[in-house]
RNA sequence: CGGGGUGUAGCGUAGCCCGGUUAUCGCGCCGCGUUUGGGACGCGGAGGUCGCAGGUUCGAAUCCUGCCACCCCGACCA
């Protein structure tokens, strides 16, 4: 997000999300704060899904599905929640449309409905209300279900990725017998989330728990991963909320205990949503365009043909396919492209914009050597490599590409914490340098707030790591015992 | 929802202040030919409710009113 696409093409002189939007991630859809993800896009989202869902069902959870309508009232049933997501919603009223005079579609006003439904904007509600009916024993516990869904939030400004009207995401639904043993399952989800986002998406992040004022409505806690975008600013990825037994009151859900007592079950909620592809471009873009990391590419390694008659093109074309063979054997996504409609420094191009790790170019040279010419996406380095040694170099290229990847967005996440003791100097960074600044705090939602007023920049976490330290806030100069991460945010 | 800005072809734009032939240019798109190891070139061509509605006028992309959408800044938030 902090440079401008410079070279080659005046066309792409946009602001990353820009590109992502004309590069095929999504584009609006002309409904205000939507968007409509592209396949290129989706297939990236699929990864995401397809790992996540693997580290969810590892520990134990299913996947169900809840209606996308609320009804209104369950909305009023945990006042916090409300307080959180029941202003900015949409609401349906309405279950049927006629034909107007003129012939134009219009709604049909005898088809009101006795009680609004709401689109949901999260599934806590809807869900504890089965849950009621599920939990009886403490032997239906712990009950651990996860949901894939579309959910919806008529924000008042919305950004493209990081906050749409509409987003996909996961939203996981505890209920355990214990407050421990709800406790450590959102710790284990925030772990889950922690080790996927560096692992996985290459985005390194900082485990913490949220302060009073940022948590999430009804929770007693929420841990948080925190990442740094390259403008500087910091993007909540991931959120694993414990809720204590304020739905479980909410929505009077009892269970016998072994002790033949009565007991409200303890909750847990977590999710992360389509932002991530909005933090996995924000991190590691560059000037030409996506860089993905090998892990989350729809396609990992593609093959240009370079020739100049069908004769090479066939010659080639007999190379290619064997090695794209060799490559799927192992579980390498691979494309071949053989399309005589681009010339190769358009499909060179093309690849680089759309973050493709590696590139093979196979030419009439190549074919005399027996060579390819392999080009990293991430470094934009070259080399020629011996066909018979291409698969397991680009096996090995694609593990140092990911390491790599992590290793520089984690030295530019720790190059951007900086501690501060002073307001002055807090000031100062935020204005100059950006990214977190690492403070100590009074422990007090005013004084919060207040530095918010003066500078935007808001707690993002509590890192559950930071050792205890007597400090002074930086704001009041009141005791503190621990530095907290202050930075702007998205 | 408050403040500011912008809407002209798929994308990016000129024209608007100061109304007047057929709405400018680039990219992209289509055809033919030459090209193909870093976004090719030549020639020809297609594509427009000038955001929408109303008004002023002989005449509106241009002036006026209302509405809508988008962008930026706030409040809200994954």
């Amino acid at each position: 997000m902090s440079k401008k696409l410079t070279k080659r093409s005046e066309d792409y002189s946009k602001w990353y999300n820009e590109l992502v939007v004309k590069a095929d991630l999504a584009e609006n859809s002309g409904v205000r704060g939507m968007m409509v993800i592209k396949p290129y896009g989706y297939a990236i989202w699929e990864k995401v899904q397809a790992e996540l869902d693997k580290k969810f069902k590892e520990t134990g959870h299913q996947n169900a599905y809840f209606p996308l309508l609320i009804p209104k009232s369950y909305f009023s049933k945990e006042a916090n929640h409300v307080e959180g997501f029941a202003k900015e919603c949409a609401v349906v009223t309405h279950y049927r449309l006629k034909n107007d005079e003129d012939g134009s579609i219009i709604v049909d006003e005898n088809a009101k409905l006795e009680e609004e439904l709401i689109i949901r904007p999260t599934s806590e509600t809807i869900i504890w209300d089965s849950y009621r009916k599920w939990i009886q024993s403490y032997r239906d516990l712990p009950l651990l279900i996860n949901q894939w869904a579309n959910v919806m939030r008529w924000e008042m400004r919305t950004r493209l990725f990081l906050r749409t009207a509409e987003f996909l995401w996961q939203e996981g639904h505890t209920a355990h017998a214990t407050k421990a043993e709800a406790l450590a399952e959102a710790q284990q989800m925030h772990n889950i989330y922690a080790d996927f986002l560096e692992n996985f998406m290459a985005i390194p992040v900082i485990k913490g728990e949220k302060t009073e004022n940022e948590r999430f409505g009804g929770a007693l806690n929420t841990y948080t991963v925190e990442a740094l975008m390259q403008d500087g600013k910091a993007l909540q990825a991931g959120t694993s909320h414990f809720l204590g037994q304020n739905f479980a009151k909410a929505f009077d859900v009892k269970f016998t205990t072994n002790e033949g007592k009565q007991d409200y079950v303890w909750a847990t909620s977590w999710g992360v949503t389509t932002r991530l592809i909005g933090a996995l471009v924000m991190t590691h873009s560059d000037d030409f365009g996506l860089v993905l990391p090998p892990n989350l590419a729809p396609i990992q390694v593609v093959i240009v043909p370079i020739y100049r008659n069908e004769e090479q093109l066939n010659a080639i074309t007999k190379v290619a396919n064997e090695m794209v063979a060799e490559f799927r054997k192992r579980n390498i996504s691979i494309k071949f492209d053989n399309r005589t409609t681009h010339k190769p420094g358009f499909k060179f191009a093309e690849y680089e914009l759309k973050g493709v790790p590696l590139r093979i170019a196979i030419g009439p040279k190549d074919l005399e050597k027996r060579t390819v010419e392999l080009a990293r996406r991430d470094t934009l380095t070259k080399e020629f490599v011996n066909q018979d040694e291409i698969v397991t170099k680009v096996e090995d290229l694609l593990e140092v590409i990911q390491k790599s990847l992590l290793d520089k967005a984690t030295k530019f996440r720790d190059e951007h914490i900086t501690k501060v003791d002073t307001f002055e100097e807090f000031k100062e960074v935020l204005e100059t340098k950006g990214g977190f600044i690492s403070a100590h705090w009074d422990g007090r939602v005013e004084t919060e707030k207040e530095i918010k007023n003066l500078t935007k920049a808001t707690i993002r976490c509590i890192p559950l790591d930071a050792p205890e330290e007597d400090g002074k806030c930086v704001l009041t100069g009141k005791k503190s015992t621990r530095r907290v991460l202050f930075a702007k945010a998205y």
